[in-house]
DNA sequence: AGCACGCCGACT
DNA sequence: GTCGGCGTGCTC
């Protein structure tokens, strides 16, 4: 008997075909079966879908094509992974298809059913298990109670935990017991670049060696092909009882998950920036509630969204959305570090290094200890310009500079990466004399090395001054060496972007500095005072790990700034993320702004910037159309160009949609959808569109 | 998105 | 005379 089975291929949710196509088969498969089918003149790989969930208008049946192959040996993807899926993708407005096969390892859509074959029968048995030994910390007493309550109930959970307080520890202990209670348990855990965490990775596996090294797999985008396959079926087959990945690790196939944990859950890397934009932690507490699995998020400085919806729980009170763990102290009496602020209306113009500064890093300096120094700006100087006539270095293709780098002698765009040396002479007039403006990274290593080529080591050597940036770790494996410089003692100054504040324990380090952090309190950005309190606390964290160990005193955080007496930094000097959240959350309910209301982005992409405007103002008049009476449910603002308007010489236009109620956006979003596929054939000049649900900037 | 088909410039 | 540029159009 010849069936129709429904099947989802890799389609874009413009492309026509958004929803699952059909085949026959004269075999039934059950959904999640991973297959091959024809598609065009091409064939693809295919994955067996419900037919009820998404009806499609009947083709007719002689135009079917017979599914080609069935990928035997595995067993179908789980019906709460389908699950998983069709919510995604519905929720952040992708067809199915593309979402799924997004999130299959890539090698898996280009193996025939042959290479399959040979591949499964290749897998390697896991490895013996063997008694090994492990030296556990004793737990603190909050850790202690945390993990009490994380036994006693569900969550989700919220852990808000102060850098060092030890937060990873509870998790490698809350994982540690529910791998033990069901030897078939499985464990994710999400940070939010892998690169930057091997620490991480090497702390966990040395923890759960007993579980034999192939039980524990990572699953990141910076490992190849084979690996990630290799990954992806030892997750799906259950063999991986841990899974320790970045954002995408979310949609790995776990059939026995029971604890999902998202480390630094205010991270926005957990937001996919292209393509699907998903947040992998927001679809880890979907997924958490779906297959009941325990949801642990934890942070130092919690996202003012989960912040929100968290509370403690009180006996007899209605459960929060999430319920507030908390863990104040920091480890091994280790002292948080104390802010100091240099007022720059008290500082010569245009200084970079204020001299009270100077002196403090001098003086730890002095006593051997390390000094980072934070700004968020690469290479030598944002902008170069020319005294004479007023050029400056703009991109050709982009509505940007183009920032100086001194080392290579380049002007380089950070958007297109256009980059070209740096001209004798002014390109418009011919002026010798062209100049910079402001200041980046490369530049403050510069001038440190200037400020303090007198100081020596103790060995009679020149200071060590190193930066680390973007630039600096170009090439793969750099950041690793350069941080494992850092730990080793051999980088006494450290100059670099945020980057050097995530996830690193610098134990020597004394003094941490943020030169020049204004730009985020008066930002256009609503979220970027959350990020910068993010950053200087995490920052600050990085300082005086090890109290014993060193410091000659309390470690100190400073700040250079021409507003002092704001409350970002009011709250910073006290530590009290709690008063930061509440002060900003009480703006943002003011304002209107998530988490008290909800948002989506439309994106368009075109030629010029009229054709990008055009379509999406022909979107929002179809949208208010489709309102109508339930107008007030929802704004939908005009297009605007995106502040970064041309990139690589595309015209780039947005539109904000924001709604109070998650639910009339969602169904909206759905519905308009039919809007937007009709308008692509009218607007034929614009070139892409996409749709941003959530989305992290405006 | 791929990958065809389909009509106009520089080369074995 | 072909090879190949990428402009529209389709994929169960």
């Amino acid at each position: 008997m010849l069936h129709t089975i429904s099947v989802l291929v890799p389609t874009p949710a413009y492309s026509r075909l958004s929803t699952a196509l059909s085949y026959t088969c004269d075999e039934a498969l059950p959904p999640g079966t991973l297959v091959r089918v024809p598609l065009g003149s091409r064939d693809t790989l295919g994955l067996v879908w419900t037919p009820t969930q998404d009806n499609q208008p009947e083709a007719a049946p002689q135009a079917l094509k017979p599914i080609q192959a069935v990928l035997r040996g595995i067993p179908p993807l789980s019906p709460d992974w389908l699950q998983l899926i069709a919510f995604a993708a519905h929720y952040y407005q992708r067809s199915a298809g593309e979402f799924a096969m997004a999130c299959l390892p890539p090698s898996l859509r280009d193996l025939t059913p042959l290479q399959w074959e040979r591949k499964l029968s290749r897998l390697k048995t896991s490895t013996a298990a063997e008694p090994v030994t492990v030296e556990v910390p004793t737990l603190t007493p909050e850790q202690t109670h945390v993990l009490q309550q994380l036994a006693a109930q569900t969550g989700p959970f919220l852990l808000h935990g102060n850098t060092g307080s030890g937060k990873t520890e509870v998790y490698l202990r809350r994982a540690a017991q529910l791998l033990a209670e069901d030897e078939h348990a499985q464990v994710m855990f999400l940070v939010p670049e892998i690169n930057l965490t091997p620490q991480l990775e090497a702390r966990v596996r040395q923890r759960f060696a007993h579980l034999g090294e192939s039980s524990i797999v990572a699953m990141h985008s910076g490992m190849t092909p084979a690996q990630r396959l290799n990954s992806w079926l030892a997750a799906h087959f259950g063999r991986a009882r841990l899974v320790l990945g970045t954002r995408l690790a979310v949609l790995a196939s776990m059939p026995n998950l029971q604890l999902i944990v998202v480390d630094e859950e205010h991270d926005p890397s957990y937001k996919q920036q292209e393509g699907a934009r998903y947040s992998a932690r927001d679809l880890a507490v979907y997924r958490g509630q779906l297959v009941g699995a325990q949801v642990l998020l934890g942070s130092a400085t919690p996202s003012l969204e989960s912040w929100h919806h968290s509370r403690d729980a009180v006996q007899g009170q209605a459960a929060p959305r999430y319920t507030r763990l908390s863990m104040p102290s920091r480890v091994g009496d280790g002292v948080l570090p104390v802010l100091r602020r240099v007022d720059m209306n008290n500082q010569p113009r245009k200084t970079l290094v204020s001299a009270p500064l100077l002196a403090a890093m001098r003086e730890r300096l002095g006593k051997q200890e390390q000094v980072l120094v934070l700004l968020n700006r690469r290479g030598y100087a944002p902008v170069l310009h020319c005294a004479e006539c007023g050029w400056k270095s703009e991109c050709p293709h982009c509505s940007a500079y183009r920032v100086f780098h001194k080392g290579d002698r380049t002007l380089r765009c950070h958007h297109c990466s256009l980059t070209q040396s740096v001209p004798r002479a002014c390109p418009a007039c011919g002026n010798q004399d062209i100049g910079v403006i402001g200041h980046g990274t490369e530049k403050v290593e510069e001038l440190l090395a200037e400020l303090l080529a007198d100081m020596k080591r103790p060995d009679g050597s020149a200071l060590c001054i190193a930066r680390i940036d973007a630039d600096s770790t170009r090439l793969k494996g750099e950041l690793v060496r350069q941080l494992a410089q850092v730990h080793d003692g051999e980088v006494d100054v450290l100059v670099g972007t945020q980057m050097v504040a995530k996830g690193h324990d610098f134990r020597r380090v004394s003094l941490v500095a943020a030169l020049n952090p204004d730009g985020a309190l008066f930002s256009a950005d609503f979220r970027a005072p959350e990020r910068l309190f993010s950053l200087l606390l995490q920052a600050a964290g990085r300082a005086g790990r090890d109290a014993q160990q060193g410091a000659s005193q309390a470690c100190e955080m400073w700040v250079q700034t021409f507003h002092p007496a704001h409350p970002l930094f009011e709250a910073l000097k006290r530590h009290d993320f709690a008063g930061f959240a509440a002060q900003q959350l009480q703006e943002r309910e003011e304002a209107g702004l998530p988490p008290f209301s909800f948002q989506a982005l439309l994106r368009a992409e075109a030629r010029t910037q009229a054709a990008a405007q055009d379509f999406l103002n022909a979107a929002k008049a179809m949208g208010e159309e489709r309102l109508g009476p339930d107008a007030s449910r929802l704004s939908i603002y005009p297009a605007v160009p995106m502040s970064m308007q041309r990139v690589a010489n595309v015209e780039r236009a947005q539109m904000l949609v924001e709604s109070y109620s998650r639910k009339h956006l969602q169904q909206f979003l759905s519905a308009w959808q039919d809007d937007l596929q009709q308008l692509r054939a009218q607007h034929k000049t614009v070139l892409r569109w996409a749709m941003d649900v959530d989305p992290l900037a405006i």
